[in-house]
DNA sequence: CCCGCGATTGACCAATTGGTCAAATTTGTG
DNA sequence: CACAAATTTGACCAATTGGTCAATCGCGGG
């Protein structure tokens, strides 16, 4: 039954015609943006683009901690959204571009804690201070933790380059830090990568494995003492860990 | 070569006959495991049965744990199994199904190391223990631990029983274990159930996480020195942080 | 007041997906 | 050997999915 009447139909528009077509808009989003921040106000255009997108991106995140991206679809997005579907792709083109945007948000909340980690300051505050504000998004914003990890989970297929690009380096800097304080005898000796990935490890727990948590601990959520609790027995289990007292 | 006489075969057995006819053939794959372990020895059929079985889960664990659940298509599990695709529902029914079937036997390994902590241990021997078998998981079963932590990831909506039933009552003995060692002064006080959480997350990270901690190490895949000292690291840290020297 | 352009939308594909079926083929057994 | 049950397989289907498109809407500038 292959063979149909509908070998009439041959060229018209298909394949590069309708990444052509969607460029520009991507192109005129760009304009708008630089339009809002640089002449008099943010007209009302610009501004509604950037909240739809803002929302789309909420909403994306969502769906997509809720069932990654293969079982997230368009349609569940547009509805958490609030929007008929052709409007995401107006504003991100493609499923693929819009869980893009998603992570690269991400990525720049993921990386920010680290900034309290710098030779000058002293370990065990600095540390601690990484640890809770680590917590913190884990409770805050677990829909982007699980995104995030989500997409490690699968093997970051969309973010490898970004990892080699920014995490890695991010993490030899920071390291290096960690090394210094070790050598000056400031704190016990330990493999510094290996603290970060403990402390990411312990920290994010919270918020992408937070149904086993919350069943083993047989809360329904964890309401702010919990969280409290778990901050607190994170912090003082790694600064010991860390021979911090 | 497609249509032909099958005009004649109609209203016969559709709709809820199948669950019907397939319930059956759940049924014979039970009385054939029966008669495999009771009478004189596997007949080749059963052990064919058991043999397809563990092939199919095995590479719906790969492809479940490289893709997730709604990533994961039944084609491309029959394509790793080297079968085609009604296979997999010959044996298992629903792609949900053999879901379960995998998650399920995650479950057990999953527990398994948890029985090195008994109160008449050493706490230190125990804990160790423990955390290196748990690394060893990691290192050797990485598919199992990312459909295990994918589903966790999503609301665990397949499982949830399970862990109240299981996990749940397993965690807290242990944990009473644990707080048994504090109150002994065996072990510097904290958290027990948080221990647990911070325990797995640790370990875990090495199989769920494996491209970030590659990428940011630099190494392609973690050969066996890298995972020894990984595991040197966590349980060091963890150790030192139960204050167990 | 109207014009133009970005934003919105319903209707619509082609491709893919989970799942089914009936016809073969293999296997165990009386 | 013959027969029945178990297994394998190619062809097929309905439903869903990402994505498209032409028609429309609404607002700000002339």
């Amino acid at each position: 039954m292959a063979v149909r009447s509908k070998e009439i139909a041959p060229a018209r528009a298909t394949g590069r015609a309708r990444a052509a077509r969607k460029q520009p808009a991507a192109g005129s989003r760009r304009r708008a943006a630089l339009a809002s921040t640089g002449r008099k106000g943010r007209t009302r255009k610009s501004r509604s683009r950037a909240d739809q997108q803002a929302a789309i991106i909420a909403a994306a995140e969502r769906v997509f901690a809720g069932a990654g991206f293969g079982g997230a679809t368009m349609q569940a997005i547009a509805a958490a959204a609030g929007l008929p579907k052709p409007n995401l792709h107006y504003y991100f083109g493609s499923k693929k571009a819009l869980y893009q945007a998603v992570l690269e948000r991400t990525l720049r909340e993921w990386l920010a804690p680290a900034d309290t980690i710098v030779a000058e300051a002293e370990p065990r505050e600095a540390l601690e201070c990484y640890i809770r504000e680590k917590m913190r998004q884990s409770f805050t914003r677990p829909y982007a933790s699980r995104v995030w990890a989500n997409e490690l989970l699968h093997g970051a297929p969309e973010l490898r380059g970004t990892l080699v690009r920014q995490l890695r380096p991010l993490v030899r800097r920071k390291a290096a830090v960690i090394d210094q304080w070790i050598a000056q005898g400031r704190m016990a000796p330990l493999d510094s990568m290996h603290l970060f990935f403990t402390i990411w490890a312990a920290t994010q727990t919270y918020a992408d494995f937070e149904v086993q948590i919350c069943t083993v601990l047989g809360h329904d959520a964890l309401d702010l003492e919990a969280q409290a609790r778990a901050t607190q027995h994170v912090v003082s289990l790694i600064l010991r860990g860390c021979g911090l007292v």
